[in-house]
DNA sequence: CGCTATAAATGGAACGTTCCAATAAATCAA
DNA sequence: TTGATTTATTGGAACGTTCCATTTATAGCG
């Protein structure tokens, strides 16, 4: 059953005796066309179960259709919603979102870029691996085309970037330890080549100075961002001699695996020891105990991201305003007071 | 900054001193190339920041070197972890796997089809959305662009399924329920307009047929196929006069959504209702408690049907073997004894 | 030296669209 | 009727590659 060779415009056009052009221009819903001509173009298409070749369009259209999401980590639940904010916007455009993953390592983020290049794309929104070389999207720049980074960003870059107010969040999250009254605190997971970690751990540090909490009573510890990560931070954080009682971590991925690290011991987050997340991924509320995190409207995010680039595209400029999304603490069951302190609050 | 017009192969052919024929050949890594003009023109390439049009070069060609992965649910982190499987084969093979979710939903899975076959995908590798109409690939097919599906079929097609022996691990999962000594067992999530629905009920029924559990002790319940799916589920089993006391669910999803409805309830999966789950998705092992689970080899199904792709594409066939993935239960803490049976075996 | 064999490089015709300029047909005004 | 205007349709030249058939340069051999 192999098809014969493809067919072509041409090809319906001698089956619905018109000219190429003609059928060009009913593909393209052209109102020049009559319509009962247009609906004889279009039953031929039927019958002949021609597909359009959109890469032979493209050689002679200014731009394509299709924009690149590239992602570093499709795992993480976190980017799987931003990815779908985003498409709810494109698919309403009529424009198609490929999604590649870069599963966090530069060199095989150098060749989704390439290909996305190669085919064609008319915009790209990326999330930057870590340790991403500085020129990697030089030449993406200078083709023209439109790029927009999400959550992440690259140290002094001028392309536009979409993400979450990552130092207010963390200073909220930060003093509403404190004002629960502990006084040794973590900063867990993450690390300092990227620019969000020294976004988020900067506002932990300012709200431990403006409340009071000395230096020798914080604890960083850098660390892979999942769960496994999460786990090893909180092992480092109980083998020092004065132990944190509560900490903020990088992401939700890295608090889960706090969580989880704490039950191994026997103790509970919450009561025995404080937990803030950072993201608040739909599992957050669903967790055991329901995790305390930094909520930065995640959709919203992608919907923001999807509609700069929508727009650079349109005015076809390569430049935008960055976007710093509002962000909120949720407060649940995992950070609960110090309980050898009497400062902490009720709720 | 915006660049000028693109540089195409003839730009970088007038660069570099030589012919466009040339430039192509060195493109290709042809060895027809005395390597000192190959450098030359490499050079060229680089200097005029180049960059290959692919679209053009699939006019001439006879195929491309992307494939289609068409996903039902990307927030699912199963088809994630599936998804990470499959790259790993294609970037070694030198295809680009494009991702695009559909959202469970079979309109939205037109369009990426449709666009996936313009933009003149090698191949598709398909997960199809519910509710998917028997005719949405027939003339995917007639072109003769290979076809994959993975864990889920369309009920007569036949394109070739790589998916886990989801009726043995169902009967796996409520065999071991029963040894436990359950004796009301539930099967929850999931509609029988799914195959696998059916193939995991039947594996199910099958068990309790074979170790007398009369039908008036089986609860059925369908239902939405995640978390929120799984707390409904417990509430209407709950809502009859003899509840049961365990439930296979249908995918681990729809399990943590039960466990956190017992939780609601001041339950404790395990202790009092025993769950089990499929898929034995990362982050089963990692929930408290635990969930038992019936694990499918994820990782290796994503390889495995990356390869069958590749080798139809090569064979530039549109036929392949079915592959039917081993299965195997693991017991974790969330399926404990019926507490009223004698008859429920230690471990 | 001339001749052939091999190696390296090249021109030109596709590939399947779009879009402009041109044509053909239909309508209208005078 | 004739010419002007509008409405539908059409040919042909791009677009940026590949690949075949050639051409040109280089080497090998007697």
């Amino acid at each position: 059953m192999a098809s014969r060779a493809k067919a072509t415009i041409l090809d319906i056009a001698r089956e619905a005796g018109v000219s190429k052009s003609t059928v060009s221009l009913v593909l393209q819903g052209s109102g020049l066309i009559r319509p009962e001509t247009a609906t004889k173009v279009r039953k031929a298409i039927e019958d002949v179960g021609y597909v359009y070749n959109r890469g032979a369009a493209n050689l002679r259209k200014a731009h394509s259709n299709v924009i690149g999401m590239v992602i570093n980590d499709l795992t993480n639940p976190f980017f799987a919603e931003l990815a779908v904010g985003m498409e709810r916007v494109f698919q309403a455009a009529g424009v198609v979102p490929f999604i590649a993953n870069t599963a966090e390592n530069p060199v095989r983020q150098e060749e989704v870029l390439k290909s996305l290049m190669e085919q064609g794309v008319a915009g790209l929104i990326v999330s930057p691996a870590r340790g991403t070389s500085p020129g990697t999207f030089r030449r993406i720049e200078t083709a023209g085309v439109p790029i927009v980074f999400t959550m992440r960003r690259l140290p002094d870059s001028r392309i536009p970037v979409i993400a979450p107010d990552n130092h207010r969040g963390a200073v909220l999250a930060a003093e509403h330890l404190i004002r629960r009254g502990h006084r040794r605190l973590a900063f867990f997971g993450g690390s300092s080549d990227l620019v969000v970690y020294q976004e988020r751990l900067g506002g932990f540090l300012e709200a431990c100075e403006t409340l009071g909490i000395p230096a020798p009573d914080r604890l960083i510890v850098e660390g892979e961002t999942n769960r496994k990560g999460g786990m090893a931070c909180l092992e480092t954080a109980f083998a020092v001699p004065q132990p944190p009682t509560a900490a903020l971590c990088f992401n939700d991925a890295v608090a889960f695996g706090v969580m989880l690290a704490l039950r191994k011991r026997g103790l509970e987050a919450g009561a025995d020891f404080a937990v803030v997340g950072f993201d608040d991924v739909a599992e957050a509320e669903h967790y055991s105990p329901a995790l305390t995190s930094v909520a930065v409207d995640t959709a919203g995010l992608g919907e923001r991201a999807a509609h700069v680039m929508l727009k650079m595209i349109q005015s076809r400029t390569t430049r935008a305003e960055n976007h710093i999304g509002a962000v909120s603490l949720v407060v649940r069951e995992s950070s609960g007071p110090d309980r050898n302190s009497q400062v902490g609050d009720a709720a």
